[in-house]
DNA sequence: ATAGGCGCCTGTAAGC
DNA sequence: TGCTTACAGGCGCCTA
């Protein structure tokens, strides 16, 4: 699934592509999906940048395309069965491929969010200065419980089921913990573990699960997930302590822990 | 405020 | 073998 790694690593190899060139359409046959796209038509990409899962194009004449990969969407240099749009450049063009169409595309005035009230309340992102521990503590003052917390996108931006897992796991932390009910060494803990997951995972490229959906570009799939320690691994040895990997439902999610190791 | 459930989608895997 | 069903999940939306 795209998350932050996955969707770093799609906006690092989309730069030098897009970058000063002129995008002469963004092509495709679905206006409900891909809203506005006509503005882009003949627009210059000024910059690729990203915020949470939302990969952000800046356009001239004070544009943007923010367009957000969904679970399986991902460019591809080539046309694919589940090719949902073209994003035609001068002599070249990017597939945007989607098998179940939960991807977006919006173009939008530069930093015009009103559509987009998800990328209005993102939280800080995690690799960033903006993310702070302080802060991180503020927010786990909920309820909540800690898996809940690390999906909604408000505490912090960017994270999905794969990397919520992982970095809980690295905490030692359940899932399943309330928040408020951290000491300030097991929110520290947290706190460090989702910046080191997530940017161990951005160096490797992200993950490309068994389904292989998520693929970079040029087709290469990412190789974090021969790190994963428990997502995708149930019924396998824990890497720390061997007990069987186990799998149940938290916060409407699948959701993978190592039952000793974790509490 | 928050949890739970559904709907959107489609490919894949599991079950009969 | 071939069919049906379950499941995967990011996110919006509805209800309790």
């Amino acid at each position: 699934m795209p998350e932050l790694p996955e969707v770093e690593t799609t906006r690092r190899r989309l730069l030098p592509l897009l970058l000063g060139r002129r995008l002469r359409e963004i092509r495709h046959q679905d206006p409900f999906r891909y809203r506005h796209t006509e503005r882009a038509a003949g627009r210059r990409v000024e910059g690729v940048g990203r915020r949470g899962k939302f990969l952000l194009l800046s356009l001239s004449g004070g544009l943007e395309a923010v367009v957000h990969l969904g679970m399986t969407g991902s460019f591809r240099l080539e046309r694919t069965p589940h090719t949902r749009a073209e994003f035609l450049l001068e002599g070249e063009v990017l597939y945007f491929h989607d098998p179940r169409r939960f991807g977006r595309i919006l173009v939008v005035e530069a930093g015009r969010y009103e559509e987009v009230p998800l990328l209005r309340r993102l939280g800080p992102e995690p690799l960033s200065e903006a993310f702070t521990f302080p802060g991180f503590l503020q927010g786990l003052r909920s309820a909540r419980p800690l898996k809940a917390l690390l999906l909604d996108q408000t505490l912090v931006a960017g994270m999905g089921n794969i990397y919520a897992d992982e970095a809980l796991f690295r905490a030692r932390l359940s899932p399943l913990r309330p928040a408020r009910s951290l000491g300030e060494e097991e929110a520290r803990r947290l706190f460090q573990a989702i910046r080191e997951v997530l940017s161990e995972a951005v160096a490797l490229g992200g993950s490309t699960l068994s389904d292989r959906t998520y693929r970079q570009p040029d087709g290469l799939p990412g190789r974090f997930q021969e790190r994963h320690a428990v997502y995708g691994r149930a019924g396998l040895p824990c890497p720390a302590c061997g007990t069987p990997i186990a799998k149940r439902v938290v916060a409407g999610r699948g959701t993978h822990l190592c039952p000793r190791c974790q509490t």
